[in-house]
DNA sequence: TATTGTTATACTCTATAACTATA
DNA sequence: TATAGTTATAGAGTATAACAATA
């Protein structure tokens, strides 16, 4: 006998298992290149306003769905790395814009494969149109709809 | 222009975002109990046991898929919060044994409700049949074949 | 007074390494 | 010598609260 919150409360517990895998798989594959996963989802999202305005931290922390504190951390580290640079906005001087470097723009280069990696090494036994199945019930999931990636 | 690869980060992303989130929501609901997500996961996985000869720090470690150092932090606060209890194992005095307690099998059942709660939240935009195909892939990706509830 | 980012602090989760007590 | 669990330590990720600078 098993109801449907059984179900629900089980498919809660699968996804949470097979992310800590995933996490874990993610972070083996990016620390040869001294990033863990936090400063590559920054990384990434940062390189998505190339064409536009830099984005403030407050932006970033929005889009990242963290406390804009949790950002300063991230971006420490990133810029430490030489990924990314702190640059104060001239027309309102309590802003401060992320920058790309060439540095960081690099580093994604890497990072891309990485990330490809991990997620082939995760995904494996899923077929393509599984994977695609997937991929729209994960769209359904997240409220925003889903981010470019590179 | 989109690659398989392409496909393939973007839906562990997807699968990253989801599981903060699920986190999050998780660890709201469970925080009047007194419970965090992780000991919940090991109440449980102790609670698998009733019946059976209770189960070893390292049973349970191997289980949850990490060193047994992590098993001795979420014993200590289940402990301490009366939901378990370690007994030496008198046929071998180097293992503990984690039993429930009537306290933790309380705990249990009102963890339950919290975590059907969580997963209902974060499973709303899916119907009954899109959640039956999220768990079939869930469980296609997951090396061991799924924990039992409850 | 409200906004932006920071310093200060803390907690969860997990890891590695060295140690203790058994076996 | 090998095993089971611990103490000691560290680091990633995230949170809240108080604060400085600016608007």
């Amino acid at each position: 006998m098993s109801s449907a919150s059984d179900t629900d409360r089980l498919l809660a517990e699968q996804l949470l298992r097979l992310t800590r895998r995933l996490h874990r798989i993610q972070k083996r594959h990016m620390e040869p290149l001294g990033i863990t996963p936090a400063q590559s989802r920054l990384l990434r999202l940062v390189s998505h306003y190339e064409g536009e305005q830099p984005p403030r931290m407050a932006d970033l922390a929005a889009r990242l769905e963290v406390v804009p504190r949790a950002v300063t951390t991230l971006v420490d580290g990133l810029e430490a790395a030489g990924c990314v640079r702190r640059v104060p906005d001239p027309a309102n001087r309590r802003v401060i814009r992320i920058e790309l470097t060439d540095t960081g723009r690099a580093t994604l280069r890497r990072l891309r494969n990485a990330r490809t990696d991990a997620a082939e090494e995760i995904l494996a036994p899923l077929t393509a149109d599984q994977r695609e199945v997937l991929g729209g019930l994960l769209n359904a999931l997240s409220d925003a709809p889903a981010e470019r990636t590179c």
